[in-house]
DNA sequence: CGGATTCTTCACAGCTCGATCACGACTTTG
DNA sequence: CAAAGTCGTGATCGAGCTGTGAAGAATCCG
């Protein structure tokens, strides 16, 4: 199976590498301190790099069981993991919300995050 | 195989020369003293730099064996392996902990370990 | 045999994680 | 615009994980 020393054990998804064997992803080199959950959820994002997955899907994958009516797990540690993104990526982003259907993991540069600061 | 005397006997990390057939462990050139439990770990943990190592791997890897529920033999060197390091080389990090995955080697100047964080 | 060093284990304190709640901002719908 | 639903995220708190000093056992060495 070690026919590359980097084959599919390790996901690249622009400057971030993520080692799914070890725990561990760099950003730009940097290793981040992700939560164990943190790792899970990042790990099945990237596993499905450009498409739409549901809270449904993200759930069953990463805490495992049906995601209960009113469970915002989910919503949480997209949050968090955006947070740690953000830190040690400001100029990217990473995961996109498709409200109604759910959350899309690819990386984008975000020149226009300053947006916000214009208040409507 | 011993065609230069720095082979791979011989890890250089930051300013740490580890030589692993002295058991011998240089900080900017002066020596640590190091037992043995405590030399194995540092060379253990130094061969598979930057990469997180979970406390079982490295149990097996410097007691032998498996690791034991409730065994914090591994816990207990590396605060051991840390203190020393720290009075030798104070401004550096070196053994970084992943919180449910295991432990990384890896130099880092303290003063930015915040930003390593990524927020956590 | 005796002293010093090392190893193992324990105990407690401090820290981090994960689940959940609360509330405001945003989006959709009519 | 108003109402209803969706989403972002700081705060809270118990459980579990991690850091580390200390004590006794084991080992080393002259």
């Amino acid at each position: 199976m070690a026919a590359f020393p980097e084959s599919k054990d390790i996901l690249y998804v622009g400057e971030l590498e993520i080692r799914l064997d070890e725990g561990l992803v760099l950003a730009t080199g940097l290793a981040l301190t992700l939560s164990v959950r943190e790792f899970e959820l990042i790990a099945a994002m990237a596993r499905r790099l450009g498409a739409i997955i549901t809270r449904e899907e993200l759930y069953s994958t990463v805490w495992g069981g049906e995601l209960r009516a009113g469970d915002r797990s989910v919503d949480v540690y997209v949050s968090k993991l955006r947070g740690k993104l953000e830190t040690a990526l400001p100029d990217r982003r990473f995961i996109h919300t498709h409200p109604g259907f759910g959350y899309r993991f690819q990386p984008q540069p975000s020149r226009n995050v300053h947006m916000e600061a214009a208040g409507g």
